[in-house]
DNA sequence: TAGTGGTCTAGACCACTAG
DNA sequence: TAGTGGTCTAGACCACTAG
C-alpha cells in the first residue's frame, strides 16, 4: 500500500499485533528471516522494528530476538493547563490580592520550598458573573527580577519561563475532594465546610528538583470533570 | 563518557536543548555539520536525531532542516486499574447481584450498548470492614460463552480478553463528583445525596469502537485522591 | 559454534526548499 | 542550482545466547 518500504513493514507486524495473530511474549521471526520475508535490507527492516518498538509494540532481547510486547494499558493520559480547563464560557478574572509571605512551618508550601520567601497572588475566577474557582499561586520572591515589581506582567513572565525551559520542568497535580475552609468558601460564595474539589499543581525542575511554583485550585465541585484517555498511537511522531 | 557514538550525541544535543542554550523552534545545525562536528556517518548521526525526535525534543522539515520542538507540558499522566488505586489496605469484596438486563433509553448504558442486553454486577468493597466504594460493571451479555455461566470465573475472563488484546483497545476514564442517589448512599452507609467521587471507564476496540465493557465506580469523597504528572523521559523504550 | 540482535560506515538516489 | 532531509542498500565487526 505504502511506497515506503519500512513503513510496509510496519504497517504488515502492527496488523498482526492488533490482530493478535502475535500475542504479547511472542517472539517475532529473526531479523534475517524477516529480510527475507519482506525483501528489504537490513538497515531498512531494523528501521521498521525501531519504529514498532518506539511505538510500544515491541522490545528485543540481544542474542535472543524481537518479542511482542506487554502493553500497559492502564496508563490514561489527560491535558491540563489551568482553570480553563474547566470553565468552558468566557470568563473573568478577579486579583484578590498579591503578597509577600514566608512559609508556615509543617504548612504544605514550606514542604516544597522550605524558608524561601515566596509570592503569593490570588484570584477569583468568574463565568457569568458567579464565582467559580478560586486560585493561589505561589512562586519564590527573587528580588529585582520583574515579578512583585509589576504585578500585571507577572503572569506572563511566568509562562515564558515555563515555556523557555520547557524540557527541563516536571509538573505534578494532585486531585482532592476537600471540606472548603472560611475563606475558600465565602469567596466561592458557598457553605462553609461544603465540598470542593481542590488541584495542587506543582512545578519543579527535572534536573535540579528546585520548585519553580506551586499553585492550589479550589474548584466548585460541579464543575470539576476529568476526562482522560489510554495515549494514542504516536504517529505524530516524525519518522526518521 | 558513552562508547556508543550514537548516544553521545543525543546526550549532547538533549543536554543543549535542556539547559535551553537551543530553545523551541531553533533550527539545528545541518546534518552534514553534525556529522563533521560529531565525526560521524550520516546513518550514525540520523539515528541519534531519530531518537531525539522520538522523545519529542526535535522534529525535521525536509528541505529545510532539524528544528526544536514546541514541546506541551501540560499532558498529565496516571495509572488506573481500578479500586485498588484507592484503597491501600487489604480489602474484601462483596459481590451484590449479578444480573441481565437491558439497557434503558437515555441511560448511558443504553448510548454506549444501544439496545444490546448486558451483564451487570454489582461489588462493594471494603476496607477494614467498611464499605468504601460500589463498583458496577456492564457487558454485553454473549450466549454460550463461559461468562453468565460460571460467575466466579468471570472476572478472570474479562481480564484474559483485555490482555490478549490489549493493543486493540481504548479506555476513557470520566471522573466527577456526585450526590449520591438512594442506592449507592445505603450500599455505602452514607447519608443520601452527599457527595461521592464518580469514575466511569471505557472500553472499546480502537479499531472497531465497538464498547468492551463500561464500569462506574462509586468511591467515599475522603478516598479519592488523584496524583498526576508529566510524563517522563522515555529511555525505557528499546533504541534500535 | 551458529545464530541473534547492536553499531557503524560509505555511497547512491530521491523530493523538497529557497535563492 | 545548491543544500536539506528521506529512503535504501551491502557490508563489516561486535557482544551475547544457547546448544
Amino acid at each position: 500500500m505504502t511506497k515506503v518500504l519500512y513503513l510496509s513493514v510496519v504497517e504488515d507486524i502492527k496488523k498482526k499485533i492488533i490482530a493478535a495473530q502475535l500475542k504479547p511474549g511472542d517472539m517475532l521471526k529473526s531479523e534475517s528471516e524477516l529480510m527475507k520475508e519482506y525483501n528489504v535490507s537490513r538497515m531498512t527492516l531494523r528501521k521498521s522494528l525501531s519504529l514498532l518498538s518506539n511505538e510500544g509494540y515491541i522490545y528485543s532481547i540481544p542474542g535472543k530476538g524481537n518479542f511482542v510486547c506487554q502493553p500497559d494499558t492502564d496508563v490514561f493520559q489527560f491535558r491540563f493547563d489551568d482553570y480553563s480547563s474547566f470553565i468552558p464560557q468566557v470568563e473573568d478574572i478577579e486579583l484578590l490580592s498579591v503578597t509577600v509571605e514566608n512559609p508556615e512551618p509543617a504548612s504544605s508550601t514550606y514542604e516544597i520550598f522550605k524558608d524561601r520567601q515566596l509570592i503569593r497572588i490570588d484570584r477569583l475566577i468568574l463565568s457569568e458573573q458567579i464565582p467559580v474557582a478560586l486560585e493561589i499561586v505561589y512562586t519564590p520572591y527573587i528580588p529585582n527580577k520583574p515579578v512583585v515589581e509589576d504585578k500585571l506582567h507577572f503572569a506572563n513572565y511566568s509562562k515564558a519561563i515555563e515555556t523557555k525551559y520547557a524540557f527541563a520542568l516536571k509538573k505534578t497535580l494532585k486531585i482532592t475532594f476537600n471540606n472548603s475552609d472560611e475563606y475558600v468558601s465565602k469567596k466561592l460564595n458557598i457553605d462553609e465546610f461544603s465540598e470542593v474539589a481542590k488541584l495542587e499543581k506543582m512545578i519543579v525542575n527535572k534536573e535540579t528538583s528546585v520548585p519553580l511554583t506551586f499553585s492550589i485550585l479550589y474548584l466548585k465541585k460541579e464543575y470539576f470533570s476529568l476526562t482522560a484517555t489510554t495515549p494514542e498511537d504516536d504517529s505524530s511522531k516524525k519518522i526518521f
